[in-house]
DNA sequence: GCCTTGACAGCACGACCGTTCGTTCTCAGA
DNA sequence: TCTGAGAACGAACGGTCGTGCTGTCAAGGC
């Protein structure tokens, strides 16, 4: 056989991230992505066979992408709330200064009225996202460093929140302040979560 | 003259706003549309004269719409906190009655690396909320609602971001806790925003 | 040496895209 | 009654969309 099917696939798809991070997801057409990859429409359509399945094979690369990123090296922090922490800075550092914007969340907000493969994919990975935050959250309580009557997945919710409405406002506003709004925010929301009830 | 020209275009504008809400703006075309109010590709055309332009329609109508269903009415609402939580109330109320998601919260993250007339018009109408929420926090501090060293444009900042989750959570997830989760987050902003320093 | 296998290219398809153009119809004013 | 403005139509344009079909070329297995 001649190149390998799977490192083809592997290029394909790092190109098809930055494209869909500059147009979304539904912008990506084959065509264009052929052309940034060098690849014919037909070449570069055979390793998925479908745009459904191509549009689900971005979406994992870029959870795959994600969890490389920020949620792997964030784990490794220590328990409780370092490592809280520790996701948080790694969504800021990252978010800043990715030059498109995260394709994962421009997709939350395009998919959602669109049922299909594509929307199910997405609806995992940003649930994945959504329990990891809460999930190191429930372990900052066991480690007594949150109070004992926090709701993990409410303050995993604001966090959330909060990061959306940082890319927002870096990525249309272009605005250089998102990032220090965005640690004050983090900071009251944790500074919350750590007070205990007298 | 025939048919007036200007209920012709509100009746387009008003298709447009269910059928972008469900496919993006990227997603609305020009025959789709034209299928959708009965008119003929060219007639439907001519009222705008090209794509760039209906599309910054449709955003202007939906701004329109948005001010119209929300931010007039709580305008009423006396001068101080009752009028946040009464712009918070109608956003709430407005997000989870509505079929399709918000347009512009969509636009927010598909047009934010494109640049054009699109991405200006939303760029305005974006701001244009946001400063409307720091407004209303302005009063309220100076109506003694909220403590004197509140940073208004901090607290606008936050309280979109519950909105983004909020609709994400609702649109995305289809969870119908997002309501009482968004209602959680905007209370615990609010009594940090009332709470007097010591 | 063939033969298979699989990664690609080339080409063509039907459908739809945004846009243009000429035509038809209907009304308001003269 | 005639005229002209303007709304809407129908057909067509060049492109691009996603998707198939066929062919070519290189690398193993025999």
């Amino acid at each position: 056989m001649p190149r390998p099917a799977e490192s083809t696939r592997q290029t394909i798809l790092a190109h098809a991230l930055g494209v869909a991070a500059r147009v979304g997801l539904g912008g990506l057409t084959i065509g264009s992505l052929a052309e940034a990859t060098g690849l014919s429409k037909s070449g570069l359509f055979a390793h998925f066979g479908s745009k459904d399945a191509l549009q689900v094979a971005v979406l994992d690369a870029a959870g795959d992408h994600f969890i490389e990123t920020i949620v792997r090296p964030a784990l490794k922090a220590p328990r409780g709330e370092p490592r809280v922490t520790a996701l948080i800075d790694r969504w800021l550092a990252w978010a800043t200064e990715q030059t498109g914007g995260c394709l994962l969340t421009a997709a939350s907000f395009e998919l959602d009225d669109q049922p299909g493969p594509a929307r199910d994919t997405l609806v995992k990975l940003q649930r994945d996202w959504l329990d990891t935050l809460a999930q190191a959250a429930r372990i900052a309580m066991r480690e007594g460093h949150f109070r004992a009557d926090l709701d993990p997945d409410q303050l995993a919710f604001e966090l959330h929140g909060l990061m959306l409405a940082t890319h927002e406002m870096a990525r249309l506003f272009r605005d250089v302040s998102a990032t220090s709004r965005a640690r004050a925010g983090f900071a009251r929301l944790l500074a919350d979560a750590r007070r205990r009830p007298d």
